[in-house]
RNA sequence: GGGCCCGUAGCCUAGCACGGAUUAAGGCGUCAGCCUUCGGAGCUGAAGACCAUGGGUUCGAAUCCCACCGGGCCCGCCA
């Protein structure tokens, strides 16, 4: 927004200078200086020019600051410019235009996405295998991925938002197994989850069973080729099972505010026909080789060019590998196989959101497209890293680029820690446990959802004690998931997050809540103003205060915070903005009046500074999924 | 054995991509303040860090390079 034209008409000033005195073409380079005394923008370029030319900084800063003056008439945003002995150019901005145009910008809409590139993507996330509830990692994954489609389709890209399910795998022949050997019922008792029920009750238990009884686990070996044959009575009942779960996890999914567009199933790929022409061409362009001896023998594999290790595809009986299922499904996302797919409507209307479709194989088009997208990004956990850089290295031997337009967005794991192991009575040696499905150690998204829910309606009603118990439940909730959402996301992917559910139940400082009420804390000024807010050129002349032009300056850099999350994939810089933006707010708002202002022109100002600051955190926390409220 | 990631106050984190300003930024916790004033899930102040360690590059390193210590993960004809 604002803060981007004041940046260029600096560095386009400083570049005419330069060129003035001689110093030729030259990269201007600007940042935030680190302390505001020093003003709104520094430049560090006569320390570079003085270093060439052997000069002392100061002097060149001088020098260069006396030919920039000169053009301040030429700038609308840059207001002065000033030397400083270390051999820099500070930068302030002209607050009264600043202000006016900056909040104008926002009021009528305009938030920069001037980055919109219009690029096709395909975004991979959630993926949890149908068999169980969503534990906290699976509400990392989600989270990252949901908010990475958010930020992108800000930036104004084309967005197809993807979740795979693994329908065919051993973990959901578990819960079959369980059903159809083991004699469990296959409903949950009232008030318990399906999902949660498969999860807690089913598998683990299964998993237990086959420990001691060898002859289940051939059970389940027998449960996995029905279902991967998909024909036969196990298959259909299978089908039927994993619909029941997924419908159970959708609505945890939903809760936490993703949406998506599409489900792949993990079925339907191994009966399309991809992986058989995939493999062909892999075999003709000498992608893989055919093994005659050694450890390998008899199976195709993948040579490592880097270690000469090999990874093989297809096993000495003819089946294929795990990862054989991700290359096909990688090369249909962006393009690089014909669609085999027909696409239904799976749920007509999310909660809040558009149709979800459903892949079909045979059936028609329905109008709609998926796949074939620019860029693929797969949000999968750091674990997997090996395995995603070989369908990389395969993706780019069928077609040169391709391993650039296949990104796979990595993240770490939730592991647990001490505390919350012991409340779910594992006694662990270390501070902290990761968690594992099969032995029932890990923490249930709905149950986290419950906690904070319950916690956050206390407040809430302690606030708010005249209101219906409808509307109390309603705002927990939505604080419930805006404290797991940020808590989840606030945090760098690269780096373990050691869940803890007491450290969890925390609404102030750094979190969501923090976010939602300082919204409703703006949105309350300008109910209760009871006026029109209005910014004019007078106005914004009087708005003067240090806490004003901090919070103007910081509301006109949200377009810079959406684009590096953009460029890196990265959307905790929005969680990392809209901090920043309602930590600037709350301290305007102790040490402004708005409402008592006398001045008419100062207070409509004002109130327009307010609307503005509000609309843009807004756009802020909708990028990573926390709720808006008016009231909390 | 090969590879990837993490290490910043008592605790949790930001900053590292593109190296800059003798005040390394937040939060939790601790201590001291601020409700006759637009919502105290807030704000102000204090104490608390030789940025794991040792070298190197540089006018300048939390940031780049090398080494090393500690921790996590991956390297199946499992999925």
């Amino acid at each position: 927004m604002k803060f981007l034209e004041f940046e260029d008409e600096a560095k386009r000033i400083v570049a005419e200078a330069c060129a003035e005195l001689g110093y030729g073409e030259v990269e201007v380079e600007v940042a935030l200086p680190p302390n505001p005394t020093y003003g709104d923008l520094s430049c560090a370029l006569p320390m570079r020019l003085a270093k060439d030319r052997s000069e002392e900084p100061s002097d060149t800063a001088v020098k260069l600051a006396s030919k920039v003056v000169g053009r301040l008439k030429t700038t609308k945003y840059v207001g002065a410019v000033a030397p400083h002995r270390g051999g820099y150019l500070n930068f302030s901005i002209a607050y009264a235009k600043y202000i006016q145009d900056a909040v104008e910008a926002v009021t009528s809409g305009d938030l920069g996405r001037r980055d919109a590139t219009g690029r096709s993507y395909a975004i991979e996330h959630t993926n949890v295998n149908p068999n169980k509830a969503l534990h906290v990692g699976h509400a990392r994954n989600l989270v990252l991925g949901d908010s990475l489609v958010r930020v992108m389709r800000f930036l104004g890209n084309e967005v197809q938002a993807l979740n795979y399910i693994d329908d065919s795998g051993a973990q959901v022949a578990d819960v079959i197994v369980g059903f159809r050997f083991l004699g469990i019922p296959d409903s949950a008792p009232a008030g318990t989850k399906f999902d949660t029920y498969c999860g807690d009750s089913v598998y683990t238990r299964v998993n237990k069973e086959y420990a001691t009884n060898p002859s289940l686990k051939e059970k389940q070996s027998l449960v996995l080729r029905e279902i991967e044959s998909g024909e036969g009575e196990i298959a259909v009942y299978s089908k039927e099972i994993v619909k029941r779960i997924l419908a159970a996890q959708l609505e945890t999914c939903w809760r936490l505010g993703a949406r998506y567009d599409l489900l792949n199933w993990e079925s339907q790929l191994i009966h399309s026909g991809m992986w058989e022409s995939v493999f062909e061409r892999m075999k003709s362009e000498g992608i893989v080789k055919f093994e005659r001896d050694g450890e390998n023998r008899g199976c195709w594999v993948i040579p490592d060019p880097d270690t000469g290790e090999q990874k093989v595809v297809v096993r000495s009986d003819g089946t294929a590998v795990y990862v054989a299922k991700d290359i096909p499904y990688a090369a249909w996302k962006i393009g690089l196989t014909e669609d085999p797919f027909g696409y239904e409507v799976y749920i007509s209307a999310q909660p809040g959101g558009g149709a979800l479709y459903s892949t079909n194989l045979g059936g028609e088009k329905s109008g709609m497209r998926f796949g074939g997208a620019q860029t693929a990004i797969s949000v999968i956990d750091t674990k997997q890293s090996y395995l995603q850089r070989i369908v990389g290295r395969v993706l780019e031997r069928l077609e040169k680029g391709a391993a650039s337009r296949y990104v796979h967005r990595s993240y770490e794991v939730v592991a647990l820690s001490k505390g919350a192991a012991a409340q779910l009575g594992f006694d662990i040696g270390g501070e902290f446990v990761h968690m594992s499905g099969r032995k029932g150690l890990y923490v249930n998204v709905d149950a986290v959802l419950a906690g904070l829910q319950k916690k956050a309606s206390e407040e809430t009603r302690k606030r708010n004690p005249e209101d219906p118990e409808e509307w109390v439940d309603d705002t927990a909730e939505a604080v419930a998931v805006a404290a797991l959402r940020y808590e989840l996301l606030k945090q760098d992917p690269d780096k373990l997050i050691v869940f803890d559910i007491e450290e969890s139940l925390k609404f102030q400082g750094d979190t969501g809540p923090y976010l939602m009420y300082t919204y409703a804390r703006a949105r309350r000024i300008l109910e209760k103003a009871g006026e029109k807010p209005l910014m004019t050129a007078e106005g914004a002349g009087k708005l003067v205060r240090e806490q004003e032009r901090r919070l103007v300056k910081k509301l006109s850099m949200m377009d810079i915070a959406a684009s590096v999350a953009g460029e890196y994939m990265s959307p905790k810089e929005m969680a990392k903005f809209a901090h920043e933006l309602a930590a600037t707010f709350n301290d305007f708002y102790e040490g402004v009046q708005v409402i008592r202002e006398e001045d008419k022109e100062a207070r409509l100002a004002r109130l327009a500074l307010v609307d503005a600051a509000s609309s843009v955190l807004a756009e802020a926390m909708e990028m990573i999924g926390i709720p808006l409220r008016e009231r909390i």
